[in-house]
RNA sequence: GCGCCCGUAGCUCAGUUGGAUAGAGCAGCGGAUUUCUAAUCCGCUGGUCGCAGGUUCGAAUCCUGCCGGGCGCGCCA
């Protein structure tokens, strides 16, 4: 079935053209659910607004347009109520025998699970690529990761059950500078065994490191001067590096292990630039702070004589791939290794984009909005973005226009180039959505890659880059990438979130200001939930409840430790910032999982009950009392609160609606008997009841990907 | 300096494309229970929606200016 939402829109829009004809026609007719539920269910506000153009009384288009609405309901069964008040707000109650029907029609669990929400038809059904979590290689997922992944996989899931086609992209941080630091941490790693150093060796060197920059420069330089020999002389014993390529063949590394070399390296490098170390000894052949740019160099060269480097790689993609799997895993990521196309997946079409921009941007471009043009700027390919007038689009900080960059002058890449490679794929297609390029290379490039996704939706769900993307959005403008003949342009959007806090009003940061690690932070959120349950357990006893196994309490304890930090953020708006709090997280009372788990048990209780009882499959469902009436028409409006969740992209709609849902059924709890309910029907009734709130609680949570559970 | 985002109850936050008397939770106060899981429910108290103008039948929401906070502003991602 379709929302009430949209069959009310539907039944208004046909009463405006009956009531007015023409004029009528094609007006959105404001329907929305009621402010204030003494007003009704629904309301409909197109009358104020109308009465202007139609040179009318509000009050008048009201009664004309209720006159309409009964001329439509004429048809077929009258299933609402219409009322005029105030200036001309059109109240709309519904019927009870009609939410009766509704109820009753929606399928038994074992037909499906939608809940009676129809999913998106064939003309408006969508191929939405969502970009999210997209972690750096070689560095561990903190909370800064958290929104991006946990929004991204809600919206997925929405979107998914709203019929779209779902693609889903991890664009992986596995192509940037810090790659040469990844693979000479690997080679310190193999140089350290060949030594024979105690594990360890390298936190070790990054803490004597630190100790003698707090001392004094010479002490640095000293340091500096050591390590240099060394590395040096290891260096030479394996000057071609067949020692390190068979290493390679067999070293399975971790990104624990890779972590501390990492920032080995990076401190190395850091400490070398800052005091001058490369200036001051002689002969080197590279630069001590340069090394791993030098390393990054044969990376992407390529090639036979650089194929150690391209496997230290590959093992460090593979090691942290493991640990975000890990990740997923536990926080019910539906992110999987085939969802990963990293930014070394774009590298052969990035010649390509430069030329394509060299070449159709070389004058100033573009229709709609943004005008492009592409020229070499202190030598390097850079994009300026004008507004429609010829004024800049973005400015610097001295008020000169502000380019994107592509190619650095250097010759080197960004991820500007990336993206708008990226973009591309996405829109691109081989049958639905050729994109016209006048590249070669980069039409050769695309094709190689199976010649893209076919986007109509393009979701970015990256935190603190809008002004980039907001350039890269106007490049693809201009270059009409986004344009397709009789179809709507492509639609990209950068789906933005604000910062988790702590305490401080602050980004959440250790005591020792480093990120806050999100295994830590889970551990943590599980450790807690625990002990939530484990008190809760006496209470349990008490009350003669079936006692909980370990096994169930310790499966329990992950579902709302897990639970609660994702619905913690989910039902915070996305756009703004969040104070970050454990005690609030996991409540039982307000807006948190715990509650909504809680129903949910709740209700699950009543069924195994109730099972053992008479059968109530086919039982008629008749809402009498007031709360099961507002509780029936809460499970209904699942699909139109989907509706505007997939529009706006705004998960905490969903939260919100879950939470009303499970503050129905508690209330219906109070003060209708189920099992004891006075006679059988009703009893048959409410269990039918109960079983699609549940269902709906599950349906919702699942959606936030948190798993309902049967006990708590 | 310019650009973007934010400012709502003591605290943490909601508030769909402008709609009727601005809502939750926590905290505070007061009630309900021989429980179908009290990890609950009900009531009360609490607001110049940062400030000042404007747009209109109507503004927390749109526009302008100011105050306060955050982020960003050429070869990092």
């Amino acid at each position: 079935m379709k929302s009430m939402l949209a069959e009310l829109r539907e039944c208004f829009s046909a009463a405006l053209e009956t009531a007015f004809g023409e004029r009528g026609r094609g007006i959105d007719p404001l329907v929305k659910p009621s402010s204030d539920t003494k007003f009704g269910d629904y309301q409909c506000n197109v009358a104020m607004s109308l009465g202007k153009s139609l040179a009318m009384k509000p009050r008048e288009v009201a009664e004309r347009l209720v006159e309409g609405v009964s001329q439509v309901l004429s048809r077929g069964q009258p299933w609402f109520f219409v009322q005029i008040d105030g200036p001309g707000f059109v109240n709309i109650r519904l019927r009870r025998e009609y939410l009766e029907e509704l109820l009753s029609s929606i399928p038994a669990e074992q037909a499906d699970d939608r809940l009676g929400v129809m999913p998106a038809t064939a003309a408006q059904r969508q191929t939405v690529v969502v970009d999210y979590s997209s972690p750096n290689v070689a560095k561990e997922l903190h909370v800064g990761h958290l929104r991006s992944t946990i929004i991204g996989d809600t919206i997925c899931r929405v979107l998914g059950f709203c019929g779209h086609d779902v693609i889903r992209q991890n664009h992986l941080g596995d192509w940037g500078t810090q790659f040469g630091m990844v693979i000479l941490g690997i080679w310190h790693i193999f140089a350290g065994r060949k030594r024979g150093e105690p594990a360890g060796w390298l936190e070790q060197g990054t803490t004597e490191l630190a100790a003698a920059q707090q001392t004094s420069d010479k002490a640095v330089l000293d340091w500096l001067a050591r390590t240099y020999a060394q590395q040096e002389k290891d260096l030479a014993a394996d000057l071609e590096g067949r020692e390190f390529e068979k290493f390679l063949r067999e070293y399975v590394p971790t990104l624990d292990e890779l972590l501390p070399a990492y920032r080995f390296v990076n401190a190395v490098e850091t400490a070398a630039e800052k005091t001058g170390f490369d200036r001051t000894a002689e002969g080197k052949r590279i630069p001590l702070s340069a090394v791993s740019n030098y390393v990054v160099k044969m990376l992407q060269e390529g090639g036979e004589q650089n194929r150690q480097e391209r496997e230290a790689w590959r093992l460090s993609i593979r090691a942290s791939l493991d640990a975000c799997n890990a990740l997923y895993r536990r926080l019910g990521v539906l992110l999987v290794d085939e969802d990963v196309r990293g930014e070394s997946f774009y590298h052969e079409m990035l010649a390509g984009v430069v030329e394509e921009l060299k070449g159709r941007l070389a004058t100033p471009t573009g229709a709609g909005d943004a005008r492009a043009v592409c020229r070499l700027d202190k030598g390097a390919v850079c994009v300026f973005l004008e507004k429609p007038d010829g004024a800049p689009m973005f400015k610097g900080a001295q008020g000169d226009p502000l380019p994107m960059i592509a190619q650095k002058s250097d010759g080197a890449y960004l991820y500007s180039t990336t993206d708008l490679a990226a973009a591309l794929f996405r829109i691109s297609h081989p049958q639905r959505n050729r994109v016209e390029v006048t590249s070669r290379a980069l039409a050769d490039a695309l094709a190689a890659k199976g010649g893209g996704l076919g986007a109509d939706r393009i979701l970015y769900v990256v935190g603190e880059q809008r002004l980039h993307l907001q350039m890269v959005f106007a490049t693809i403008d201009a270059l009409g990438w986004k344009r397709r003949a009789g179809r709507p342009d492509v639609d990209l959007e950068h789906v933005a979130f604000g910062w988790v806090l702590g305490d401080d009003h602050k980004p959440l940061k250790t005591r020792t200001g480093e990120n806050v690690k999100l295994r830590e932070l889970l551990d943590e959120s599980e450790r807690r939930a625990r002990a939530l349950i484990d008190e809760n357990d006496a209470k349990r006893a008490e009350l003669g409840l079936e006692a909980l196994s370990e096994e169930e309490k310790r499966d329990i304890a992950l579902a709302v430790g897990i639970g609660s930090v994702k619905y913690a953020d989910l039902s915070q708006n996305r756009t703004t910032n969040y104070v970050f709090n454990w005690e609030k997280m996991l409540a039982m009372q307000g807006n948190t999982a715990p509650y909504l788990m809680y129903a949910y048990a709740r209700i699950r209780s009543i069924h195994r009950k109730a099972a053992s009882g008479a059968a109530t499959a086919g039982a008629v469902l008749a809402l009498t009392e007031p709360v099961e009436i507002a509780l029936g028409k809460h499970i209904l409006q699942l699909g139109e609160t989907l509706e505007i969740v997939a529009h706006t992209l705004a998960p905490n709609l969903l939260c919100e609606y879950l939470y009303g849902l499970a503050a129905a059924f508690m209330r219906f709890y109070e003060t209708c008997p189920v099992l004891q309910a006075g006679d059988e029907k009703t009893r048959a009734s409410r269990v039918r009841l109960c079983d699609l709130a549940a269902r709906t609680l599950r349906v919702g949570l699942g959606l936030l990907g948190i798993r309902a559970m049967e006990r708590m």
